[in-house]
RNA sequence: GGUCCCUUCGUCUAACGGUUAGGACACCAGGUUUUCAUCCUGGUAACAGGGGUUCGACUCCCCUAGGGACUACCA
């Protein structure tokens, strides 16, 4: 006949579960060169991608790379109530589309790699469930049928009391039930979740060593919190010791909403009989709200979902570089330090991380780099990226793209190849469109308001005569100082100074200066008052279209 | 309530205990330019407050205030 201990164990934990020296065995340490780390990005797939998460990715990337390690992408997927499928994928993707590379785990195609996976949680419950057994057989974890209900009046009471909150200590009523009262439950159909009997005592300090906050003190846990739940899934705080460990992950890079949990964290590691790895907490990207700062929201910003950038068409390196320069605000001297090297090639800090407040997020600054980044691009590459683009995000721009690449690459490289510096326009794919609109025929229009206030300009001069004097001495194959020169002579003939500095000398002298006449043509050819060169547009738009258009008039 | 974390221009930040508190973005002004953008020059703008320690404090200590995180069978 069965003893009570053993009856319970059976209704508790599977037949055939692995032991911890078995799975000691399938998952030994890892080999890896003296000082290199292994680190991991560990998203849940409850959503989108979120600004935070390719921040730690970032971060957590270009650590183990610089110093020849390893990088891991581990999926949580442990809450089945709030996963939404198909997230654990764009995750992955989304690391792809920002060039950050993944060694092990969920890769961009969906498959995963790796010799210590599974890499998804909810595919390890059996690995979970091997310690788990081994905690209750050692008497550190046991079963606990309270009821949600219950541990809510628990917690108004200990309100009242004035205790703290929680399951520890003498309120953790099924830390001491006998296996009878566990079995009886058992039969009445109640489920247990498993919880850690803590050792902690919170009246005693302990000393943690954050890698970024450095040596803290803080109370022991004394929590019994769960480590597995009704669902047989663990919780977070059960999984990340399993899967750090059994990982060989050296370096623990999150965000600091963890590192209050600390405690716990170490606690675990200690009772399943491990060395913790290093942690790095990180400050959170913040936004200002009405006033006050506060953490960049899933639910209420825009800007926290990495699909904003996307479809805003902000190239994924601009996106990197912005924050990179949150994370070790040298950055940006090491950019205009080394104008064209790849962003890989900055070597991330600690210490510089270390200084890091939570940030705000700044848009404007994000644009300047964007700016400064596509300014540095060969006209092929600015059109090749739009084109990706326009693929995904807008069909009728993409269409125009295809069947006018030569064109539209002539077009955007106006004041780009050959030029020391380079035009700072376009801080988004998305802006293209716009930026050559004027360049095609259909749609376009010379705006009758803006057009009146440039005649006005011509103070009575004979506009259809200076174009046509123009056109008579214009060649196409001018270069923008004959282009220039040749306006000239045609503004002196219809009373126009040849630089402002004449017309300010002896304004009576003349109806105005030559930008009058520049101003009239780039809006009839444009319908735009602002525009690169326009002798280089006129190049580009062909003799034909310069023609049409200036004959409208 | 409890346990922690943080605080320098509007924003991101720099400053062995000795600086006119520096840079970048943004903003403003001037210049260059056929317009615009670029580019150049200049400018406005900060050590949260109060106590100490010290010859000397942005820097070290304490207090206060403000902001933030956690306090789930969510991560």
């Amino acid at each position: 006949m069965t003893n009570p201990v053993d009856l319970l164990k059976q209704k508790l934990f599977p037949e055939a579960l692995a032991t911890p020296e078995e799975l000691a065995m399938k998952y030994p340490s890892r080999s890896v060169a003296e000082g290199a780390l292994v680190t991991r990005i560990a998203p849940s797939p409850t959503g989108f991608v979120h600004l935070g998460s390719l921040y730690t990715s970032l971060i957590s990337e270009r650590l183990a790379h610089q110093s020849r390690g390893i990088f891991i992408l581990r999926i949580e997927d442990t809450d089945k109530k709030r996963e939404v499928a198909g997230m654990a994928e764009l995750f992955a993707a989304t690391l792809q589309h920002y060039h950050l590379t993944i060694d092990e785990g969920l890769g961009a195609d969906g498959q995963e790699s790796g010799n210590y996976g599974p890499y998804t949680q909810s595919a390890r419950i059996q690995i979970y469930q091997s310690y788990v057994k081994a905690l209750y057989e050692q008497g550190l974890a046991y079963p606990c049928f309270a009821t949600p209900a219950e541990l809510e009046a628990l917690r108004s009471h200990q309100e009242t009391i004035g205790e703290r909150s929680g399951y520890y200590g003498r309120f953790a009523a099924w830390r001491t039930k006998s296996p009878e009262e566990a079995l009886a439950a058992i039969e009445q159909g109640l489920k247990p979740v498993m919880r850690l009997k803590s050792p902690g005592n919170f009246h005693t300090k302990i000393i943690i060593n954050d890698l970024l906050l450095g040596r803290r003190e803080m109370p022991e846990n004394d929590q019994d919190i769960v480590i597995l739940k009704t669902d047989g899934l663990p919780t977070y705080h059960f999984a990340h010791a399993v899967d750090d460990h059994l990982m060989g992950t050296t370096h623990v890079i999150r965000g600091n909403e963890w590192f209050p949990s600390l405690p716990l964290h170490l606690q675990l590691f200690a009772v399943l009989g491990w060395q913790p790895p290093q942690y790095a907490h990180l400050a959170p990207i913040q936004k200002m709200d009405e006033g006050k700062k506060r953490k960049l929201s899933k639910r209420k910003d825009q800007e926290a979902n990495m699909e904003y950038y996307q479809q805003a068409g902000y190239p994924a390196a601009a996106v990197i570089e912005y924050l990179l320069n949150l994370a070790n605000s040298n950055f940006e001297d090491w950019r205009r330090a080394n104008p064209t090297a790849d962003n890989t090639s900055f070597e991330l800090s600690w210490k510089k991380l270390a200084n890091s407040n939570g940030p705000l997020f700044d848009l404007a600054k994000l644009n300047d780099i964007s700016k400064e980044l596509i300014s540095r691009l060969d006209a092929p590459t600015v059109f090749s990226n739009t084109l990706e683009w326009a693929k995904k995000y807008n069909q009728a721009f993409h269409r125009l793209l295809v069947d006018n690449q030569e064109y539209i690459q002539k077009i955007l490289d106006i004041e780009r190849s050959g030029t020391p510096k380079p035009r700072k326009d376009i801080a988004r794919w998305a802006e293209v469109e716009n930026e050559i609109a004027y360049f095609f025929d259909d749609n376009f229009e010379v705006p009758s308001t803006v057009y009146q206030a440039a005649l006005t300009e011509l103070q009575g001069a004979n506009q259809q005569q200076i174009i046509k004097d123009f056109l008579a001495v214009y060649n196409i194959s001018d270069n923008p100082e004959m282009w220039f020169e040749k306006l000239k002579v045609v503004g002196k003939q219809h009373g126009f100074a040849a630089t402002n500095q004449d017309y300010k000398a002896d304004p009576a002298q003349y109806r105005g200066q030559v930008g009058s006449i520049a101003k009239v043509l780039r809006l009839l050819l444009t319908g735009r008052t602002q525009t690169p060169n326009l002798c280089l547009i006129m190049q580009v738009m062909g003799e034909d279209r310069i023609r049409r258009r200036l004959s409208l008039s």
